[in-house]
DNA sequence: CTTAAGATAGCAAACGATTGCATAGAGGTG
DNA sequence: CACCTCTATGCAATCGTTTGCTATCTTAAG
């Protein structure tokens, strides 16, 4: 048994009118009808219908968030950034998770759209640039990676930089043959992260051969079997050091080196980008490239509701400083 | 610039009854029309406005979603499974994380109901309870721990069955000094596993040092506290083994381990509920008492949307069997 | 040819709030 | 007392759909 505004303005001998301002206006109206509203309000448990009022006032104090994977903890820590941001800002959050999937991903733009939500937080997958084309003038903020959509406003991470300390660590060490597991270029920080991985081995004046250099996807199974491949090389060609594209494909990496009884740091040195929990108690723990995650998602939040709320125009780009975390998974070559 | 239904109308030269029809009663009108009206909607990119439809069909397809913390595994999962399952029922899944705290689980139901939504998954706090029996008639599926509410339909895990199973095993490995370090006995879990671990050790007429019982949260923080103090007892009266509550306490108790360099097994066996990426990361890993995380997100989804579209009536509570998962962090005393 | 039954399509009233405009009364001023 | 200004309230239109009812037209049956 749902009250209308109706039930309350009848029982409070006022028009409509005058309940909705008690409400939502409250100096538009004496003090004595206030407190006459505000008591059968609170005796009938009213509580106005947000989809009417979204309805007229056209807004929804609702945003979306659509991310690749609820799983991984980075992206997890992200959504949980960008709650944290709408709680704040008194909106809600339609949540999305695509699995990488670009026709899922098109499937939530739709229905979030025709839900009228007022803004957008996306990590982008591989068609995003596209299905953003026909969203409208809804604000949107990327985060973690972009589409190459012009209108996003973004919160990145410094990944080239984070990639030179990583690799420059490893030079220092004394690695000389450094191999990476690779993401897939058509995302950003996967392109981004080899692109660093380049750099900083000529930098370092280091040759790369081809073999060193492999292709996966940022899923635990890819880097399994990028591993088993790379860990396969005979041993005069084999890297000593590994550089990982990403949390889950480290825990793959990690699964094919114990399988394989090779030992770290002694037989292979491994880095990869994101911390994690398990990458804090595995034995030795890993030395990784760690991402604001929280901060990232916060500040995407804080992004899109400026932009909602002043109607932002110019495009904003945020890019954050990642922070190389040495542990043990990472020692001088033998 | 978005169309109304009124601009396809003037456009396919029909009234605005015919373009609603068109599109979800295409029985109702004649191909011809329908033809002309569903060109029209694709040349303009026309997409109704849910607000409207929702208010006009009083049916929002939107539930929420309320857990407790979204970086725990276990909870990453369930929503995972819910919003799996929302997805393909054609739901909207609107996402809260209370963090524990029972006033920000009140401030997202309160939002939650004005804003129609038609059922509701949560994972209740000490105050659940309470803060449901104002909200009126909508479905609501309690999922890990129930909250008392009485029209609560439920997805549980049978926990004393998986605590007895974990301990009945320690003794078998010829354990007689078992601690724990349980949860709070405000939530289900907490006192069911608690429970169990009572029950076990009278079934294996173990004595119970009251020392041996300490009650933290399912926090790491307090995982680590508890086993701090649990490992400074002195050696004859320190437990042997420890059957920890969930996950996160267990990450803490691990941390504990390793500062108070104590080896695992060799001089404490550790079992804690919940798989982790880290549990079967760490070294040794972890045995553990795996809940059907996803499995149990994705019932409560099929009972929220049955429930909700059959006006679903009686109160249906389903407990999954937990699994006990043996690893190298238990084995005998020495 | 008349009539009944279907098939299509339109009119206008909902859904439940907000809000521009009009009005009534209170109070102030000369 | 006449006039003006303010404040507090109500009326009714509006947001963008859906849908009960009615009207028209076609077709088939008698």
């Amino acid at each position: 048994m749902n009250f209308k505004i109706k039930d309350v303005a009848i029982r409070a001998g006022v028009s409509t009118s005058t309940v909705s301002r008690a409400l939502s206006q409250p100096d538009m109206v004496s003090l004595e009808t206030r407190m006459r509203v505000l008591q059968v309000v609170e005796e009938l448990g009213f509580r106005p219908n947000q989809l009417a009022r979204s309805l007229r006032q056209r807004a929804t104090r609702t945003v979306g968030l659509i991310i690749t994977d609820i799983l991984n903890l980075f992206h997890a820590t992200v959504a949980k950034g960008v709650q944290d941001s709408a709680f704040r800002h008194g909106y809600n959050l339609i949540l999305g998770n695509t699995d990488e999937d670009p026709g899922r991903e098109k499937t939530y733009l739709d229905t979030f759209i025709s839900y009228q939500l007022q803004g957008l937080v996306i990590v982008p997958t591989a068609r995003t640039r596209v299905h953003l084309r026909s969203i409208g003038h809804v604000p949107v903020v990327e985060v973690d990676r972009t589409s190459g959509y012009p209108n996003a406003h973004a919160v990145l991470v410094d990944n080239i930089k984070g990639t030179l300390e990583a690799i420059g660590y490893l030079v220092r060490l004394g690695h000389r043959r450094i191999g990476t597991i690779a993401g897939k270029s058509e995302v950003t920080t996967g392109a981004e992260r080899l692109e660093g991985y380049m750099q900083a081995m000529r930098d370092a004046e280091l040759a790369i051969d081809p073999r060193w250099v492999v292709h996966s996807d940022h899923r635990e199974d890819g880097g399994y079997r990028a591993a088993r491949g790379l860990l396969d090389l005979p041993a005069g060609l084999r890297p000593t050091a590994l550089f990982i594209v990403n949390n889950e494909a480290a825990a793959g990496a990690v699964r094919a080196t114990r399988e394989l009884s090779f030992r770290i740091p002694e037989d292979i040195s491994l880095v990869s980008f994101d911390d994690a929990r398990w990458a804090q108690l595995m034995d030795p723990p890993l030395t990784v490239v760690e991402q604001p995650a929280y901060e990232m998602g916060l500040r995407a939040g804080e992004m899109l509701f400026q932009s909602i709320e002043t109607g932002g125009e110019s495009q904003a780009i945020l890019r954050l400083a990642p922070r190389l975390i040495v542990r043990g998974s990472t020692a001088a070559p033998t």
